[in-house]
Formats: C-alpha cells, structure tokens, sequence
DNA sequence: GTCTATAGTGCGATAGAC
DNA sequence: GTCTATCGCACTATAGAC
C-alpha cells in the first residue's frame, strides 16, 4: 500500500450517520412544506407519516421490479392507502418520481459539499469524498439505486437534469485530481478520466449491493479498497 | 505508467471487429434455428430480416425510455410491421425481452473465453480480457446497454440467471487475478475486490457512452486507462 | 406473410359518500 | 382525511380477411 502518511484517521461509517442524521421525516417535512399546493391536506403530521409511508413504499417497489411496472394498485397495498388517499399526496405518478429524484441529488449534493469542505489537502480531500459519497450512498442505498435505474424513463428534460448531476458529482472529483496535479503530488492520469473511473466505482457499491452483501464487505473495506487503488495510480512515480 | 515490458502490442477496436464478426444477421438466423416452434414464418431468409429490424427497433426504444414504456405499438411504428406482422414472429413481450437478454450473454461469453484463452501469462491475459470487453460492448453497446438496465424487471427465475451472468465474467477476473498472485507476479488487492472493482470500470464505458462520446474519448484509450489503473494497483510493490 | 379490426384487461385518475 | 365505485383510455394479444 501507500502509506496513510500525512492523512488523518479515517471517519467511520457510523461517525458519519451521527454527524449527518439524514433522516427520512426531515426530507418528508420539507417536501410538505414546499410542495403545499399539490398536497390536499394540511395538517403537517399527517402528511409527513403518510409521505414517510408512500416513498418508502415507493423505494421498496421499484427496486423490485421498476417503476414503471410498479402500478399503483401494488402502492396501495404497500401503504395501505385507498386510491383515493394516494392522490390527496401526490398528483400524479409522473410527479412521485421526479420529487424522489430531486429530493435525493439536492441531499447527495448539499451533504458531500459540505463534508469535502471541511477536509484540507488533496488527499484527504479525495479520501474524503470517497468515504461520503460511499457512506450516504449506503444510508440512502435504495434511493441511489432507484435513481440510477429511473432516470433512462423520464422525458428529455428530466434526463438532462440527471446527466447534469453526474457531471457535478464527478466534477468534485476532477477539481480535488487537478489541485493534486497543480501541487506535485498527483503524478499521474487524466484528471477527468480518473474521476470518471472512480465514479465508476462508487456506483458500483449500491448497485450491486446484493453481491457485496454476500460477501460480508463493509462499506469501509470497499472505500478503503477504492482509496488504494486510486491512490497507487495518481501517487505512482 | 508501469511500462508494457513483456506484453505484445495491443489488439485494436478495428483488428477486434474484422477478427469476431458478432453479424446481427447470424444471431437472428441461430435464433431462428432454436425457435422454430414459436415462430409462424418458415422462409428463413423473411425471418432473419424481420427478426433483424424488430431487434434493432427493440434495442432503440428501449434504450431511449426502457422496455416496459415501449408499446408494441411503438415497435410497429418503428420496424414497419403491422400488430399482426409482430406476432408471427414472437409469440409475447416478454418472450422477446428474454431471447435478447439470453442471447446477448451467449455471445459475450463465447467471444471472451475464446480470446482470453488465446493470451499467456497473467497481464497479458488481464490485459486482453480488459480489451476484449470493452471492444465486445462497443460493438453491442445497445444490447449490453439494455441488458443491465432490464434485469431489474424480471422474474426471480430470469433474475437469478443474470447475477449468475455477472458473477460469470467476473470469475474471468478473478481467475487470471489469483493466477497472477501465485505466480508472485501480481502482489496487491484481493482478487475478488479488484475484479469487482474492473468490472465496474467495464461497464461504466458502456452504461455512460454519451459522456464519453462528447469527450471524444476512444475505446482504445479508455481501455489503456483501465488497464494502467489496474496494473499499477496490483504491481504495487 | 401481412393486414385491419377488435376483444379483453388493467391502468391512472376522479367523483362523491362518509 | 379516507374510502369505494367507476370512468375513459391504452395496452397486449388474437381472429379472420386478403
């Protein structure tokens, strides 16, 4: 291996969930609050129990057979919900995807700019952004999936807006490859290439799941693994 | 870089198309051989060609909004075909979801064995398999493409066979990785994680093919880009 | 071998009682 | 705030003319 020389002791994955506390209710209550004129009801509890409800239920089903198969006859035995109750929460199927898919990059982006920020030094930066991304990605596993796996189904718009939040997430990663670069320390590899690669990676973990799982590999050995390999490349003389 | 000492030039994407000849053409005639029985046309010559346009159509639509959004209505219109015309030649939706998935698999673990086999020596047989992939899933970029991104949405029997189908090439990996560490030669990683790791760089290229079309990146380049990760990784002293 | 017409099903969405 | 009942539609699949 490399050495850890000069890079702190790694955050742990359950450090993380503390410090994060990304919450399902959270998400829920400020979905309520900015989505009020598409919501029937008004007491703010109760749409927060039933939305926790609808999206987990939601979660679960698409990534057991899509979204598109998912009908929402199958949501209502979920949920437990009558047609009718659905739809005081959600106008239409359409607009349940595109709230779970923009509710799920606004927290990914908020929470890894905010983590990547408080670390110094393009390696601990890279590392840090490896475990946070690696982290929440394991926090909000079937969110990542879904997300993955929707965005080919939705209208020219929406698509773009999905490649749009490949190219941040991977931008975070070229920017902390060329301060390396400029610095000296990074020897090796096209900046972009090499976020692309790690990207690769990282999606690896919650889209195969089920293989890791099996396995018994936690999520800090996969980000470790990754963290090495990345950095035998870069580092290499 | 850690130098190509000992390893032969590399195959290119253009030697690989002229050396496989995968012809959309002799799929469907071999489909057609084993699935007489189901289809209603005899003159093989009007059934490959049929057979060949509704597997194009398939493949484009689906890759544009996902199989289960694209109506058979949408196939017709694209193939030419009346409702009718479509079902001489498959006898359901989901019966022509499986022969795509199930052939596209045929096909690539033929063409990787034969290759791999054809190499000596752990990094030559790394690198080859590498390029083989990448070059396989060039050339049947809408098939790989569909192939990942449908598995989600069948049945537990049908789902079951593609982890195994995952699972299959990464054993590839695996194998020629333990090789390689018995041999002294290859001394970092655990081969498992690593071949995950490769896996995941092999199908980033063609899950993002719009990403690295606009960067005008080439196969070729992109295959070295693995390959020089990995190897640098591995060789790691 | 290909067509049009249509049967039969199950979907998303809504109205109105409670 | 939640329910049941139902509408209208678009889908897969088939029958039968040509």
């Amino acid at each position: 291996m490399h050495g850890n020389t000069g890079v702190r002791a790694k955050m742990t994955f359950g450090e993380f969930k503390e410090m994060t506390m990304v919450s399902m209710d959270e998400i829920c209550r400020d979905i309520f609050r900015e989505n009020r004129h598409s919501i029937k009801i008004k007491k703010e509890e109760t749409v927060v129990r039933n939305l926790v409800n609808i999206f987990n239920a939601t979660l679960k089903l698409s990534n057991e057979k899509g979204f598109r198969t998912m009908t929402l006859r199958d949501l209502c035995a979920e949920t437990g919900l009558s047609m009718g109750a659905l739809y005081s929460y959600i106008s239409s199927k359409d607009e349940l995807l595109d709230i779970i898919q923009s509710q799920g990059r606004r927290i990914t982006e908020k929470v890894l700019m905010e983590r990547i920020n408080s670390a110094e030094g393009p390696r601990e930066r890279l590392s840090m952004a490896v475990h946070t991304h690696l982290y929440l990605s394991e926090v909000m596993q079937k969110w990542f999936f879904f997300s993955y796996m929707e965005t080919k189904n939705l209208d020219r718009r929406v698509h773009g807006s999905a490649k749009e939040a490949e190219l941040f997430t991977e931008k975070i990663f070229v920017d902390i490859l060329i301060q390396g670069k400029e610095g000296g320390l990074f020897r090796q590899g096209d900046p972009v290439l090499t976020a692309s690669m790690i990207k690769a990676m990282l999606q690896d973990w919650y889209l195969k799941r089920w293989k890791y799982k099996k396995r018994n590999i936690s999520v800090e050995e996969y980000a470790t693994n990754v963290v090495d390999m990345i950095e035998s490349y870069i580092l290499a003389e």
